[in-house]
DNA sequence: CGCGATTCCTGGTCGC
DNA sequence: TGCGACCAGGAATCGC
């Protein structure tokens, strides 16, 4: 389940290799992949064949390629999306839906599993593999930000199209180890909401880029059940709540992200190791870190809610 | 207007 | 052993 240090890792990934490339072709496998494609600015292949790449910049869960066109390539990893990069002439993953056929990249900025050792020098496939189909590749335009700041993390990456946005990214916030996260705003919008915390922190207009997996692990740790009013925080426990999620989001990236199995995989197809540091999730009947009470899983929002039901209980 | 339920989708697993 | 039911869940959309 790509979260926000999934894609990130994702991301860092592909900047380099992508930076500066040209679609010289575009191969759709599943046209599920490209659903929230908007056909009338134009076809998805047609928007794609012939433009360069520009960079890769991320929000959230969200990425894009700003192109030279002005508009950008989004990719949304939904449940089991993937981008991996391959050398002319890999095998045909199963789940295969869309591939860019890239050009002009150079040798030294691929990474090791994409080193041609022949003469396909400078060709690269960037594949969307994605097994449940909730993912998702669009061409769209950009927006300017409403802050100015730029639209999201571009890693060393800058130009024209940095303090811009793709319309369909438009109205998630921003993500909490955005530079520009405004912590004011987010505290405001727990005030104002009524509704539960958990519910809140997936809804990715308040704070983005946190998923099923880092919800239960920052609420365990920020001492929260899930079902906490969000008006009922005290500025100290948004303040640590907050906190909490930044420190699990950073800890997570350090490790590569979260695996499970062969279902998240970074540009190279290698798997991170952060479920080795999970509290919580995925680990009912096993018993609690912190007091050793017997963890456990709920039903809540159509998915598992994983808490300990001593240290996280309701205060409101 | 905003919250919360529904929908999209596949493959692994479980029970009969 | 085989087959059907069920579960995982990000985010747009719809209904109330």
């Amino acid at each position: 389940m790509p979260e926000l240090p999934e894609v990130e890792v994702v991301r860092a990934g592909v900047e380099p290799a992508v930076t500066g490339a040209l679609v010289a072709g575009v191969e759709i496998f599943d046209e599920r992949s490209l659903r929230r494609h908007d056909r009338r600015t134009g076809s998805f292949t047609e928007q794609l064949t012939g433009r360069r790449i520009l960079g890769a910049v991320r929000r959230g869960k969200f990425l894009w390629l700003p192109l030279d066109s002005g508009r950008a390539l989004v990719v949304h990893l939904g449940m089991s999306g993937q981008v991996l990069l391959r050398t002319p002439g890999s095998a045909i993953d199963r789940h295969l839906r869309i591939r860019l056929c890239l050009e002009s990249v150079s040798p030294q900025v691929l990474p090791p599993t994409a080193w041609p050792d022949d003469g396909a020098a400078g060709e690269l496939w960037f594949d969307f593999v994605d097994q449940r189909v909730f993912g998702s590749l669009v061409i769209d335009n950009m927006v300017p930000t409403t802050d100015g700041a730029a639209g999201g993390f571009a890693g060393s990456g800058a130009g024209p199209w940095s303090a811009l946005v793709p319309s369909q990214v438009a109205h998630i916030s921003r993500d909490p180890i955005d530079p520009a996260f405004s912590q004011s705003a987010f505290f405001a919008g727990l005030a104002r909401k009524k509704t539960g915390i958990k519910r809140a922190l997936l809804d990715q207009t308040l704070i983005s880029g946190i998923g099923n997996i880092y919800a239960d692990e920052a609420l365990f740790a920020a001492g929260l059940h899930y079902k906490t009013p969000t008006a009922s925080l005290s500025p100290a426990q948004a303040a640590e709540l907050l906190a909490a999620l930044r420190a699990i989001l950073q800890r997570a990236l350090g490790e590569g992200g979260t695996s499970f199995d062969s279902q998240y995989v970074n540009v190279n197809g290698q798997s991170g190791y952060f479920a080795h540091s999970l509290e919580v999730y995925g680990r009912q009947g096993t018993p609690c870190s912190r007091c050793g009470t017997t963890l456990v899983r709920e039903s809540f929002m159509n998915r598992g809610s994983h808490l300990c039901p001593s240290c996280q209980v309701v205060t409101s």
